[in-house]
DNA sequence: ATAGGGTTAG
């Protein structure tokens, strides 16, 4: 209070203090702020208004910073306006950018837009994608004469690259008289972010100076397009990093759902290197570092991000907060999922679908419908992944017609047009219920060619309620589609085994060899003690296989007297009964569990994901070991979760 | 001025 009251006499050292705005809290602005308000005014307001609103800009609240440019607006001079601009068009507020440089054109003719003008208003028709704005702010740059100016040259390069205008940011950039490095990336990423990815590469090899900033383009601009290997090239080589290069790498990852290479390299982010300095992961890093968790099921490593965010007290922003909610859903921590969910004060459509598929996916249909109703009556527009999620909350629980009105719902009043995946949810969601018919109806009547995810859903339908006509009939269009695909192989042969059509089984075997048909290899994982252990169907390379073997038929023998009887008719080779049995108890999942069984202590929750669907056979036996080994096992499988506690699972046996 | 980020059927 004291420091305020002295500061309140004079402007000038509050001026000064608002100078080093990086090392300021935003509190610590919020009290300068007040103190500049009760001190007498300066000559020149525009002087600590512009240095305010730089402050609130840069911590990313220019909320703030325009409450300061209108509380001053008698006489904004240039310097104001371009403050009060970047502010906006650096927090892609692009809309309002250019509303506020109307304002500017049109209220203050003796105020001449200068570079810094230019720059944002440019970046702003880039993100808006308005051509013709873009092009009429082009000519008037001209005519004022900036054509030499380096960084209005730059921002136009880069807006025409946003146009998709290759040729006419390429000429711009050739009738450069003086570039500089940033021109040539500009170029680079330009050309990257049109797909161009060898031309940047050539421009990146003929550069004489090469900046960070081109070396991360390239990478990003490898990963992009899928290629990682020449991205990690790249990055390796790399004589200096700083957190981006560390967070493209690490994205690429992600983006190309090598999860556990992105949490290997996130590791390796945090040794120290040579020079003894540890970049510290920021927001970015830990939101493709939790989108991995949340794929892989690493709940261990997921809650030890979220410590870290508490421990460097990290604002909880939009990203964060969703990338940390899926995480806790995807993990099976459905509670904790919603908790942050209610804590996060800024939720967008993004945050709604996560927490709505969440719920979908551990089966809390009634919930994910409520979650739908309140984010409409917060004024939030669902768009079709929200759709999907909402979808597939009555798939899982059977709600077939909710399912029906929602679909109609998205197509008629919210005007989204249904996806192949929107037919996914619904010829699945007919199919299950037995309302084959009309799920084959809606095939043949929907607006995008089906794809085998289409056909497999009615496949799955064909299987459960036993419609053999239908179901062959449904594996021609597949193998139309894809001539390898496993699901139907085993299908058939499965529907011609049951049925007692052996000749046809064993031809539907030999054919399957012939075309060298090979199955998904089911995989589970097990995360103990923040490391995930990988097994895959009939896996012997753990060190501990022994044991976990052992365990397994300890327990399954247990299970035999409350009752289990091994469903062999999920094993497709024609081997003995014996053999079908061991062959079933060598299923990841039971593999998994056994491990994490012996290696955790009694009662511990054990939590397993599976790439595939968890088979008839496992998951009946995983309900009796709950109650048998009296753990609860929460197992998530391609679509969803199970929640096994007390014999029973969350699913009901729907799924 | 140029490089990095979250949700998507089975």
């Amino acid at each position: 209070m004291v420091l305020l009251v002295i500061l309140a006499n004079l402007q000038t050292p509050i001026v000064q203090l608002l100078k080093c705005s990086s090392t300021l809290t935003i509190h610590q602005i919020f009290q300068l702020h007040a103190a500049i308000l009760i001190s007498p005014p300066s000559i020149d307001p525009n002087i600590p208004a512009v240095k305010l609103i730089s402050a609130y800009t840069s911590h990313a609240n220019d909320q703030q910073a325009l409450l300061v440019f209108h509380h001053h607006h008698s006489n904004p001079n240039l310097i104001a306006w371009n403050s009060i601009l970047k502010s906006l068009s650096s927090h892609n507020k692009w809309t309002q950018t250019l509303h506020y440089f109307n304002t500017l054109l049109l209220l203050d003719s003796s105020i001449s837009p200068d570079e810094y003008t230019f720059t944002s208003v440019l970046k702003a028709c880039a993100g808006l994608l308005v051509t013709k704005k873009g092009e009429k702010t082009h000519g008037m740059v001209l005519r004022r004469g900036h054509h030499s100016n380096l960084f209005i040259m730059n921002s136009l390069v880069d807006m025409y690259f946003k146009f998709r205008q290759v040729r006419v940011a390429r000429l711009l950039f050739d009738e450069m008289c003086v570039k500089d490095v940033v021109s040539w990336n500009t170029l680079i990423s330009g050309y990257c972010s049109t797909g161009d990815v060898i031309g940047a590469r050539e421009l990146f090899d003929v550069m004489v100076e090469r900046s960070i900033v081109s070396w991360s383009a390239m990478i990003a601009g490898y990963t992009h397009s899928g290629d990682l290997d020449k991205a990690r090239d790249l990055f390796d080589k790399m004589p200096e990093r700083n957190v981006i290069c560390w967070n493209a790498m690490i994205a690429g990852y992600t983006q190309n759902e090598r999860y556990s290479d992105a949490i290997r390299l996130f590791r390796e982010m945090q040794r120290p290197v040579e020079s003894g300095r540890i970049l510290t992961p920021n927001d970015v890093t830990l939101v493709c570092v939790l989108s991995a968790c949340a794929h892989l099921g690493a709940l261990d490593l997921g809650k030890w991000v979220h410590g870290f965010i508490k421990r460097k007290k990290m604002e909880l922003n939009l990203f964060l907060g969703n990338a940390l909610c899926d995480m806790y859903a995807k993990s099976g921590c459905i509670a904790e999922a919603k908790e942050i969910f209610h804590r996060m004060i800024h939720k967008d459509v993004v945050s709604w679908s996560i927490i709505i598929s969440g719920l979908a996916m551990h089966g809390k249909a009634k919930e994910a419908l409520v979650c739908f109703s309140d984010m409409r009556s917060m004024g939030i527009n669902p768009n079709d992944i929200t759709f999907l999620g909402v979808l597939s909350a009555c798939t899982h629980a059977g709600l077939v017609e909710d399912g029906i009105r929602y679909f109609d719902l998205m197509c008629l009043e919210f005007e989204i047009p249904p996806k192949v995946e929107h037919y996914g949810c619904m010829v699945d969601l007919l199919s299950r219920a037995g309302r084959l018919e009309e799920a084959e109806g809606m095939i043949q009547t929907m607006k995008v060619a089906p794809n085998v995810v289409v056909w497999g859903a009615l496949l799955g339908g064909c299987r459960i309620h036993s419609d053999i006509d239908r179901g062959q009939r449904v594996v021609e269009r597949i193998l139309e589609l894809d001539p390898e695909h496993p699901g139907s192989y085993v299908y058939l042969y499965n529907a011609y085994s049951s049925a007692g059509r052996l000749e046809d089984a064993a031809a539907c075997r030999l054919k399957m060899r012939s075309r060298q048909v090979v199955k998904t290899p089911a995989c589970s994982w097990i995360e103990v003690n923040t490391t995930v252990y990988e097994f895959f169907m009939g896996d012997r390379s753990h060190p501990r296989i022994e044991q976990i073997l052992e365990a397994t038929r300890e327990l399954s023998g247990k299970l035999r007297v409350v009752g289990y009887r091994p469903d062999t008719s999920v094993v497709s080779q024609s081997i003995d009964e014996e053999e079908k049995e061991n062959a079933l108890s060598m299923h990841s999942e039971k593999l998994a569990f056994a491990f994490g069984l012996i290696s955790t202590s009694e009662g511990t929750l054990i939590r397993i994901v599976k790439n595939l669907r968890v088979c008839n056979d496992c998951h009946d036996w995983m309900k009796l070991a709950s109650t048998a080994v009296n753990r609860e096992i929460i197992l998530r499988d391609r679509s969803r979760f199970h929640h096994f506690k007390d014999g029973s699972c969350s699913c009901n046996d729907y799924w």
